[in-house]
DNA sequence: TGCGGGTCGGTAAAGGTTTACCCGCATGCT
DNA sequence: AGCATGCGGGTAAACCTTTACCGACCCGCA
């Protein structure tokens, strides 16, 4: 059950026999560590070509003490603002020629511990994590902080020191309620809050700053999905809600409260407001384009490749990076920065 | 830069030394390879723990020649689809006890050749591709399947012989189009189709499938991405087009011509209708929810589990694995069955 | 001419495992 | 009692690199 010929694997060896010359003059050339006349590296470099020499990675890591790679580990693909971390994660890192290898914890904590531990037994010279959760994801976080120089991106896991870049989410939440707080104070409507429970760092920021603005306001909530913003709008318009902004914590979240809202025939913004957070790609696409709060996501990731580059030269124990960027409002138009006709208007300025 | 104490690496020698036994005892312990005296095994299995021992699994693949990894290279993370797939290889592989690491290639040749590389280099024990481009990968595809069992997976590489494993692009097309000629039909309104060009073997299946049902339909051609899908959309309505049925290859793009279609204030369905292709998550949050092709994703995965381990016991050459899966028509309010009235009250009835 | 130093090639060790092979001991059978 | 057998422990080789160290050679200078 393989190809027809799988190739006799080539090592250094082989490449040395056929260029008449010792293995370490083979791997002089081929990693340009040390000058080798022109005429014996010319004899090498046909030589490998020739043979189809790839060089095994794992002998050199052995032997290197490293694997020029970095694990991700992200706690669930599928959702978009992971997945576009993830992306660019690996766009800054390929500048630098360091492989990134994603994992998915699939939201399990076992999935994440074993995950963990297999990047650190391959070596890797760093770890990028979003932990699954704020308390329980510290033990597993640890182990890898004790191996090797781990970034924790986004989420953070309570009482583990390490570094850490993500954005300042209470701020980026006061910009929400800052926005959302003059159509609510005009219209009289309620405010709701719809989020992820508080078992995740962002999620837990994000619900505090919101509770702080509107103490006494509704709260639904579940977890990071479509599915779960349309169970909760689905259930508030169940208990009799027919007008109201809706703050959530997730662009995905929103979508799922837009969605519901419309299959039953309520008009965003007229009716409900709703504002988002991550600034996904799909957001201004929704049907209306989503207010939501982007975070920048190439600096986050240009800062974690620095990071990394840094441990390799100074390994005497600097402190740790806390980096929080401040996020931006982008105000669309489910929901607009004053009064729901004028941004129809706007709208349709805009998009005519 | 680093924690606050790296812990010296632990090897197999120290845990022997603690235990008091050899080197060949600790490592029979650790992997049950061969029965050992009870005594000793604890005294292995407690030394073990006491030091936190983290086998080194560059040292045993570089040993046994198997890495119990796989690699997954897909083109692009973000889109939804290919996070779908990668999230359920991942799914699929852990039941096996065997990693999977993933990694994107951004939609460049070279950045895919490098990565399959770096797999090779660290020898996974099998290799899962998502191709770029129809042709221009096919060289990639085969250095890859030269060396370990590669499996391409939902699009194929032009005249490379490996396992495949992907749906029936064009029996999921002629699902969409029987669907779409009914309702075409009677409207006398016009069919388009906005897809991908034909630079990946789905892309082109698809895209031949439909130029065979609608030989003279208008089409337009991109990328796999929202922002294609809506530009697309824009350029068909400033040409004139007020109202059709719109053919696409993918949901992403679908929800870019949706957002596009509602942006300029038509009714979907009612002036235009529109499917997609691949049954993403969000899809049937779409406003209105999108009718699609959906692939049996899960049974893929299984699929290629399969073709991995059995790849493990024979290892002579048996033939190449060629498995297209029956894609299904799931009918939703985008593109009704029937006439759009009765859509409607279809839809009435479901969300109320 | 003799010697110091620089250049560059080779030899061998090291990195952490697994495992083939060997050996001692105990057991059981004749 | 003697021998075969088998269980279970250890030693060392092998996997594939990189690189410290050595040594040969050449050049230039005194």
């Amino acid at each position: 059950m393989a190809g027809s010929q799988m190739l006799p694997k080539v090592g250094i060896h082989d490449v040395a026999a056929r260029a008449g010359v010792s293995i370490a003059t083979v791997s002089r050339v081929l990693n340009q560590s040390r000058p080798v006349a022109p005429e014996l590296r010319d004899r090498v470099m046909s030589a490998a070509l020739e043979l189809g020499y790839n060089a095994n990675l794992l002998g050199r890591a052995l032997r290197q003490g490293r694997s020029h790679s970095i694990g991700l580990l992200v706690p669930d693909l599928e959702n978009p603002f992971f997945a576009t971390l993830a992306q660019q994660v690996s766009r800054s890192f390929s500048r630098s020629n360091i492989d990134v290898y994603i994992c998915s914890a699939d939201n399990d904590l076992e999935l994440e511990r074993r995950a963990i531990g297999s990047f650190l037994g391959r070596r890797v010279d760093g770890l990028v994590l979003i932990p699954c959760d704020e308390t329980l994801s510290a033990a597993n976080v640890r182990m890898a902080s004790l191996s090797v120089v781990t970034i924790q991106l986004d989420r953070l896991a309570k009482a583990v020191k390490t570094h850490y870049v993500g954005c300042d989410n209470r701020h980026g939440m006061r910009l929400v309620t800052s926005h959302v707080r003059e159509v609510a104070d005009l219209s009289r409507q309620p405010v709701v809050f719809v989020g992820a429970h508080p078992t995740s760092s962002s999620a837990h920021e994000r619900l505090d700053t919101f509770a702080k603005a509107f103490p006494s306001a509704q709260r639904v909530l579940g977890s990071f999905s479509f599915e779960f913003g349309r169970e909760a709008m689905e259930r508030l318009i169940r208990q009799g809600l027919r007008a109201a902004t809706v703050v959530t914590d997730a662009d995905i979240i929103a979508l799922g409260v837009i969605a519901s809202g419309h299959s039953h025939g309520f008009a965003i913004p007229e009716d409900f407001r709703v504002t988002g957070f991550d600034d996904v790609g799909v957001s201004f696409l929704a049907q209306p384009a989503l207010t939501t709060v982007r975070q920048p996501v190439d600096q986050m990731t240009d800062t974690i490749l620095d990071i990394v580059l840094a441990s390799f030269d100074a390994d005497g124990q600097t402190g740790y990076v806390v980096k929080r960027f401040k996020p931006t409002l982008v105000v669309r138009d489910s929901s607009p920065a004053h009064d729901p006709v004028a941004a129809v208007d706007a709208d349709a300025r805009d998009g005519g």
